[in-house]
DNA sequence: AATTTTATTTTGTATGAGTATAGCGCTAAC
DNA sequence: GTTAGCGCTATACTCATACAAAATAAAATT
């Protein structure tokens, strides 16, 4: 798990999570590349490296003379994989964990119905086997989570549809990130293997009204058990 | 237009293009840094930082000793502005228009209803000079496209869910794509600026339902005029 | 044959010097 | 008094070089 950490990589997550947490409002200026590296006791060269990662990722912008400054969160890139897991690395503010299950329950039924549509049978197979294993190992443990989340990835790779594919997923894993919090607290009351079941039924018969209707009513159905408010 | 690039950027807005256009198939190598960035005739420090740039965006990968490889299409940010820009500045490929327009189709009218009931008098006063602008210059100039794509921007503003504000670039990249087809169609036919204001008048009622209906239709009759298939 | 050790290649980090850009203030002209 | 042009300067940007660490491959050892 431990993946040694490359420094630039490692600077960018702390500057980061500190920008989204707020730490560092918009507006505000990381002045002077020497100093900064000084402080963080690294060279300049991977600093720098760090600074090219969040101005790709639309939190920062530097220029000659200007400085560096956070810009305004309207140009940060939101559903990046990185920045969503910086968001959640420390208080998810739950707000933004509603937008993005609202967001979520937009994307995912209608990738369910597009599946429905253009499934072919190789997903049909590969879907049916992760439910088995779902249901064999329950929620609980990492391989009954695993095949949840691969019966969600194999859904999206149905839908046949590359940009829906790789929003969905970036929105479906930090909603993971809630699920695995909540996990920690609570209860996992109901079984979710009958839900995920009439979303593959639908699938499988391709009905995609249905499809759409049944992932509207597992996903309504989860967020309801964690009780967010 | 001609603001001056700095080196890095410039170097990664190379690659990028020649990564998302085929030129560097998923899973070659970009080996050795030192040959490549003497190749481009730059010294390592822009050629490592654009390398952090494309990193950032999920298309590369590097580690030492296993050289710096291109990653698998799926974990490319494809919903990045500068992805996108990339995608769009080369060839148009048609099946990843379709999808975006796709895509868009899932996006739009979900946040036209969700506008519908949260949109602030503000947002309506900005919508209703961005149709007056689009009805003024028409679609064939650059002013009139403008206004178009600031009049999807605002929905998905006023829908007040951040994470989906986001992706209003993606979806301004597929707004003018949507024109320059139609044009190159040389069509022209029908004017859109009616259904605009359907949509405009829905999400100004409040009428949740309304506005996703007319916002489906303006999409469907846009892609109808597209003509892709 | 499996395992540990060594070698080697490639990226990663450090450092220092020099360049170019863009904001700021100054001057001068109107 | 205002404005336009000009130079100054702070800051990021680029270059060059050296060295360290990491991951794979090969070799040696058990």
């Amino acid at each position: 798990m431990a993946k040694t950490p490359r420094l630039h990589q490692s600077i960018a997550r702390t500057l980061g999570m500190a920008i989204v947490s707020g730490a560092y409002q918009p507006g505000d200026g990381l002045e002077g590349e020497i100093e900064q590296s000084f402080a963080m006791g690294v060279s300049r060269t991977p600093y720098r490296e760090a600074i090219r990662i969040l101005t790709a990722k639309g939190m920062l912008e530097s220029k000659p003379k200007a400085g560096t400054r956070v810009t305004p969160r309207g140009s940060w890139n939101l559903l990046d994989p990185d920045v969503l897991a910086w968001m959640f690395s420390g208080k998810p503010d739950r707000d933004f964990v509603r937008a993005l299950f609202e967001l979520r329950g937009v994307i995912e039924p209608a990738a369910a119905a597009f599946a429905a549509q253009r499934r072919t049978s190789w997903h049909l197979e590969a879907m049916a086997y992760a439910l088995s294993q779902m249901a064999q190992h329950g929620l609980s443990t990492e391989a009954g989570q695993a095949a949840d989340q691969e019966f969600h990835r194999l859904i999206l790779a149905a839908a046949d549809n590359e940009p829906l594919a790789t929003l969905a997923s970036s929105v479906g894993a930090s909603v993971s990130w809630t699920t695995r919090f909540k996990q920690r607290r609570a209860v996992l009351p109901r079984d979710p293997v009958p839900d995920h079941e009439a979303v593959f039924a639908a699938i499988e018969d391709g009905d995609a009204c249905r499809a759409r209707t049944a992932m509207e009513t597992l996903l309504r159905l989860a967020f309801e058990d964690m009780g967010l408010d």
